[in-house]
DNA sequence: ACAGAGTCGGAAACTGTTTCTGAAACAGAT
DNA sequence: ATCTGTTTCAGAAACAGTTTCCGACTCTGT
């Protein structure tokens, strides 16, 4: 376990130099520092305090500190992270890399100037690339709900694949034929789960990918409310949307009551929830869940467990699998026009 | 601004000895535990990493580590703390009291052996004796989000008294006249307010209070629809609930759509919104609003620069104002009707 | 060429924590 | 009563990181 001294007397330099380094002072060379830092990295600096080791973990957010865009998701996901924290005795920092970190140090320099060993990471548009930094740098790091091609990049997140095609299979199975998707318009891997979830359900029921069902729209409210509009305006309307986001699927729901559609009579509705929007309209939206809690709760226990065993360069690509709940906003398929008519069973579908 | 070893040779012990009371090592007699506790409460210790002190605050739940029951509540919350933060570079850490204090150590020092320089507490019905506690032990700490009579402890509230008046008030405005209150059913400052809200505004308009027009429940989905079924099923009806708090407004909503009441052609509602629930429904929740984020600000705000301009035992007992927003769920108090009976219109949709 | 300013970094001083060790107290047996 | 072994308590020293002070070196302007 080298502390500052023993990379100092290796490298022939002073205590001070390592510990500027680390703190990133500017007073030092530019070279001095490279040759610090990259023994930093080689031997694997642990802060400490006094005598002991810190045992802190940060949750670090791009940007803002904390969105609370996406409803309850944060709450759980810090609830799961607490629990998972747990059983090494970790301890929990919140920081933001954009207040916090200075552009010209490594991020590992502003982990470790920070005191923490191990960082659970919140993904969102504007930073992958900063989290393949991260990755790169070798400072041990996790990120939560967002899937990586990257090799170097671990990740834990909700495999939405399954659930998404149970649901647009439920919907089939209700005699829906013409069911919309409203996608998330910037491309993630959970939202192409569940863009493939939809082709295969159709592929595999018979059904025709119609383009004119498809579309991308930012996560809002107001996107939901669109979808709403322009898929019953169509010559042929959908009978079902399966919206591949709360908001979009509370935006939904709520033109739907606007306009004094019914769902599920006169509509089908099937969102995704991260949390407990879901139970907040009536009906109760039909939708694939994920959980937030044990997203952050397994972050957290394999970060803290490797850390403790210092595994060096660990590696973790798990998905843990989401579920498909039926409510009240899914029915039969309103029976379409009468020359279509006779395939249509109008039974009401009981879950 | 005294250290370790400043302590120990003013008590004539070892820092040794003075670090082990701040870490709780049992292998300390009591009476010098005391000793030393007591001196290092009147000289105001700070702890520090090397020869620099910790800029680290804690927001300190008492229970479970982060509530995600309170919906968007707590990530504006912790969104809002984080901006507070900013100015005076400090940062956060999250702590469950539950699980990492010793019931052996006092709260002194389990803050100081996490390294923590003051405490932003949230308080939840089980644990105001314990806020009492700390407050009386005079380690910098504020309360967000609850009202103490206690002089000692700190807080920094939304009043909603004006909001809530001015609520009930636009019911009134609007011609009702049976206006049902749906509480929680804990007594706590912010139900306080506003059930005195609604009893003045009441009283200033020459309305009676009627018991009956008026429950006590738990914050929640189903509480809501409880109150809604009450009340509509009255001899005589409420024509407008006024639901304190988010989930009983939900609630309420929910089972209104549930049983084909026309809110606000039938009923009118408004509610309390923490966060942006309001705008979740259709027609959007007519709401006294309290802003999450701003008592975060606020409360990090207060909380560092009373620690950087070291005041000691400072005060602070703040609220801010509350706002109400009308929307959707609010309209003309349905016309008495002749004989009472012709209320249900039945008519759906579209206002 | 020389003076002054700026850069870089080491020694030392000062944090807090832990390990090692020893003194004192206590319990039990002879 | 004395001896022995154990437990309790706490100090000395070693060790962790950071900062202050100061000296050496470099660079620039005159």
């Amino acid at each position: 376990m080298p502390s500052v001294r023993a990379i100092a007397s290796q490298l022939k330099v002073s205590p001070a130099t390592v510990s500027r380094v680390l703190n990133n002072h500017p007073d030092v060379d530019e070279a001095t520092r490279e040759r610090v830092l990259a023994r930093i990295n080689e031997l694997g600096y642990v802060p400490r305090i006094g005598r002991r080791i810190t045992n802190v973990i940060a949750l670090a957010y791009p940007d803002e500190p904390v969105r609370s865009e996406y409803g309850a998701f944060e709450p759980a996901l810090l609830s799961g992270i607490m629990r998972g924290l747990e059983e090494q005795q970790f301890d929990l920092k919140l920081l933001s890399i954009r207040r916090d970190k200075s552009p010209d140090e490594t991020f590992t320099q502003f982990f470790l100037r920070k005191g923490i060993r191990g960082v659970i990471l919140r993904c969102f548009r504007t930073n992958r690339s900063t989290i393949c930094r991260i990755a790169e740098e070798g400072f041990p790091a996790i990120v939560v709900a967002s899937e990586f091609d990257e090799p170097a990049v671990n990740f834990i997140r909700a495999d939405s694949y399954p659930s998404s095609r149970q649901a647009v299979e439920h919907l089939i199975g209700l005699g829906h034929k013409r069911i919309a998707l409203a996608m998330h318009n910037v491309p993630d891997s959970d939202h192409a789960d569940r863009r493939r979830a939809y082709d295969d359900a159709l592929f595999c029921a018979g059904l025709k990918v119609d383009p004119a069902l498809v579309m991308e729209l930012p996560a809002s409210l107001s996107a939901g409310e669109q979808v709403l509009d322009t898929m019953t305006s169509l010559d042929d309307p959908a009978t079902a949307i399966f919206a591949t986001n709360p908001m979009t699927a509370l935006g939904v729901m709520r033109r739907a009551q606007e306009r004094g559609i019914d769902v599920p009579r006169q509509l089908s509705v099937v969102g995704v929830d991260d949390s407990d929007v879901r139970t907040h309209v009536w009906p109760r939206l039909t939708a694939v869940t994920q959980n937030a809690a044990s997203l952050g709760l397994e972050a957290a226990n394999w970060l803290t467990q490797t850390i403790a065993s210092n595994a060096s360069r660990p590696s973790c690509r798990r998905t843990i699998a989401t579920s498909f709940e039926i409510n009240g906003t899914t029915g039969p398929a309103a029976v379409p026009s009468r020359e279509r008519g006779s395939r249509a069973t109008g039974r009401r579908g009981r879950p």
